[in-house]
DNA sequence: GTCCATAATTAGAATTATTCTATTTTTGTT
DNA sequence: AACAAAAATAGAATAATTCTAATTATGGAC
């Protein structure tokens, strides 16, 4: 249970990030909540075993590690943004009746031929239709 | 430069929205300017010759419009939704430097294969990366 | 170990995009 | 003209995120 601990610290030096108590937990927290949080359930979880944590410092270190590449920032909903430690190429599903956010694997994320002269650092690809729970 | 207007019209009661004024001139506004406007953008650009227009009407048109289909919903900024008329195929990059948000054409939307009993009605891809002009 | 500079964290205020509410206006029908 | 239903409106309310100014932690030099 410790091998999180320091797979999180590993992580976060890895790409330069001095691996304080609040980003550690932050980056445990993605590494074992594969549930695409938004800051604030990160907060409210993390919260009650560190009260001194502050919602800034949730913030700070989101940006910070999206900003690094640590951490994908997923937009496939308008009103929060969603965060995913998983760097494994997948893609996201929303399902229009429940709302639920889940993982499609796939091969390799698509990237379409580009004009010459832009180059292309990450894309994302976003799903929205039914679940099969809900197409039931 | 009436075609539009009636183009507008069109658009809306195919997809079964009543063509009020404002309706319309959101709707047209989306025609004629392919540059992923916000919300925002298109209330000040048409404000000044529609000087009773409100913000909530620019809102409540554009939700209206996504829900039955008629526009694409594009988050590809954390901040602020942006709107696109253009149902072609194609799919949005956005600049990490500039800002600047993109159409890229391409034949068809990238649905990857599903997990049985998941239906999907929409994809986007989004792709994130310097232009031409950054990259020079 | 203490002193210092720098970086990180914090609480709460500020900002801002969007939605909600209650009212007024418009539209279409009898 | 009278009415009901739908749409638009202004402004208040909400909520996610950022900003600000102050406090605390960290690591190196002595």
């Amino acid at each position: 249970m410790d091998g999180i601990k320091i797979l999180a610290k590993e992580r976060l030096e890895l790409h330069g990030i001095k691996p304080s108590m609040q980003r550690m937990a932050v980056m445990e927290y993605l590494i074992t909540h594969r549930t695409h949080p938004t800051a604030e359930m990160i907060f409210t979880d993390l919260y009650p075993e560190m009260p001194t944590l502050s919602k800034a410092t949730v913030y700070n270190t989101l940006n910070l590690l999206v900003e690094r590449g640590v951490v994908r920032l997923i937009t496939i909903e308008e009103k929060n943004a969603r965060y995913d430690a998983c760097m494994d190429p997948h893609i996201h599903f929303r399902c229009r009746n429940c709302g639920a956010i889940l993982d499609i694997d796939v091969e390799k994320h698509w990237i379409p031929d580009m004009p010459a002269g832009m180059s292309v650092d990450m894309s994302e690809t976003y799903c929205i239709g039914r679940c099969t729970k809900c197409n039931n």
